[in-house]
RNA sequence: GGAGAGGUGGCCGAGAGGCUGAAGGCGCUGGUUUGCUAAACCAGUAUACGGCCCAAAGCUGUAUCGAGGGUUCGAAUCCCUCCCUCUCCGCCA
């Protein structure tokens, strides 16, 4: 969330920088500053009264009789009109909280900016592509060797489900290890998070309030977790950190209902309810954030370049920009059984955005104020979208699947799926 | 799920309607003392939101004793609801 202050004293920059998102980005803002003026207002006068009630009602211990019942009397009034400001100046700043968690974070200026993700910037590409005669895309490469199995998914769970059997299914946790390994010697400490969470956390990182329908929600009020940033990055909600930086790495499942991309990868595993990844979460001094995500980058690269998988680096641009992202990158895999790039990554610095909402602050030293951290992640890396791009990069004429020499170990020493 | 106990500052722990941002201790920071270390002594030790101020510093007001509501002139203290923790029993990977 933005900071109330900052909004009102940079109201028309704040709009401009908003506008380059597109659409609706500053409707909410639009009764942000009489609101504010307001409830500076009642601040001041009922913090006055609230002195004054507090002087009288000291008399109130050495008064006795008439005296004391005519202050008694007098300070009943006081007391009922500062309760009646503390109503009204509760609920305008219930509508200013209201408005600032819908408002969107401010696009980084070194963001492009754009209308749609055609206007999104490669940056660098990295190896080159496959020689794969007559590609083949994972699903039937997958279905043929019968390692995955959609049609008895559907009928378990329904669509966007499947199962992964035999060697695949070992593929998929031989690359959680993999990827964990790959983040843990670049400095990150490996967490496993729960994968259920209450409310404030999905506010403080920006699900809530404005995405619920993209949630599953239990019947016991609990939010499955969409990507493990939300738990990792509410692991220090309402906390001063004494060490920074700080950089986790969590394995997860991901959920997510995947509403309104009806028609959207119907076919395979790419867009799934659910489905694994592991996560890379940094805790930085805003100052460092920048470069901190130029190293985030790096890192959710290292397992792709590991695993000699063709892949390039893409700036988002305003339009295309998350909620609560200052400024992202997103890792593209070549796919060769689609002919395109798909993102296996994503990439974002988050400023103080999330850190405000989460209330998730630093000492900048012994003695000073406490401020906003920056909160970064990315995927390191999206676990299903990998063992699509094993099989379709890996693919022989003989429809087997040729692994990566770097995860074999992690496999027991297979060379190939078949 | 059943029964009970409890949630107070960085930590431990008093407090039972007004003088309590909160005794005392520990820790931490600064200082004095000291051959060094230790000890002792003195002082300081939160956060948020307002105001004064160009700003910072500083000063000042208000709020904060798990959360929210209520009673009262006045609530850490009384009442209600919720959350969390612990112990015992049951169930369970």
């Amino acid at each position: 969330m933005l900071d109330l202050r900052f909004v009102v004293a940079n109201l028309g920059e704040v709009k401009k920088r908003l506008a380059a998102r597109g659409g609706h980005a500053t409707d909410a803002l639009a009764p942000i500053e009489q609101l504010a003026a307001e409830r500076r207002a009642l601040i001041q006068s009922t913090e006055t009264q609230r002195a004054e009630q507090k002087k009288a009602s000291e008399q109130m211990r050495t008064l006795k009789g008439d005296e004391q019942a005519q202050l008694r009397a007098r300070l009943k009034t006081l007391s009922d009109e500062v309760k009646e400001k503390d109503a009204r100046l509760k609920e305008v700043e219930v509508s200013i909280e209201q408005a600032l968690l819908n408002v969107p974070n401010l696009p980084h200026s070194s963001v492009p900016v754009g209308t749609s993700e055609k206007d999104n910037k490669v940056v660098r590409e990295w190896g080159q592509k496959p020689a794969v005669s007559s590609p083949k895309e994972h699903t039937e490469i997958g279905e043929k060797l019968g390692l995955l199995d959609f049609e008895r998914a559907a009928k378990v769970s329904g669509a966007r489900f499947a199962f992964y059997r035999g060697a695949l299914a070992r593929l998929e946790l031989a690359l959680v290890q993999f990827f964990l390994d790959s983040a843990r010697e670049r400095g990150y400490l490996e967490l496993i998070p729960p994968y259920l969470v209450n409310a404030d956390s999905m506010r403080g990182t920006g699900q809530l309030p404005k995405f619920e329908e993209d949630l599953f929600k239990t019947t016991a009020g609990f939010y499955l977790i969409p990507t493990a940033e939300v738990p990792v990055t509410n692991y220090h909600r309402d906390e001063i950190l004494s060490t920074m930086p700080l950089k986790y790495c969590a394995f997860s499942p991901c959920f997510r209902s995947e509403a309104g991309s009806y028609g959207k990868d119907t076919k395979g595993i790419i867009r799934q309810h659910q489905f694994h990844k592991v996560e890379l979460v940094r805790f930085e001094e805003p100052d460092d954030a920048l470069s901190a995500l130029e190293q985030l980058v790096a890192d959710a690269q290292a397992p792709l370049q590991k695993l000699g998988l063709h892949h390039r680096v893409v700036a988002l641009c305003t339009a295309d920009l998350g909620f609560s992202a200052e400024k992202t990158y997103d890792l593209e895999v070549w796919l060769p059984g689609q002919n395109a790039f798909r993102e296996i990554s994503s990439c974002s610095t988050f400023g103080d955005y999330q850190a405000r909402r989460a209330s998730i602050r630093f000492r900048p030293a012994q003695g000073e104020k406490p401020r906003l951290v920056a909160t970064l992640n990315g995927s390191g890396l999206a676990v299903g979208r990998t063992v699509v791009a094993i099989l379709e990069n890996g693919q022989q004429p003989d429809g087997s699947v040729v692994l990566p020499e770097a995860i074999r170990p992690y496999m027991g020493g297979m060379e190939r799926l078949t």
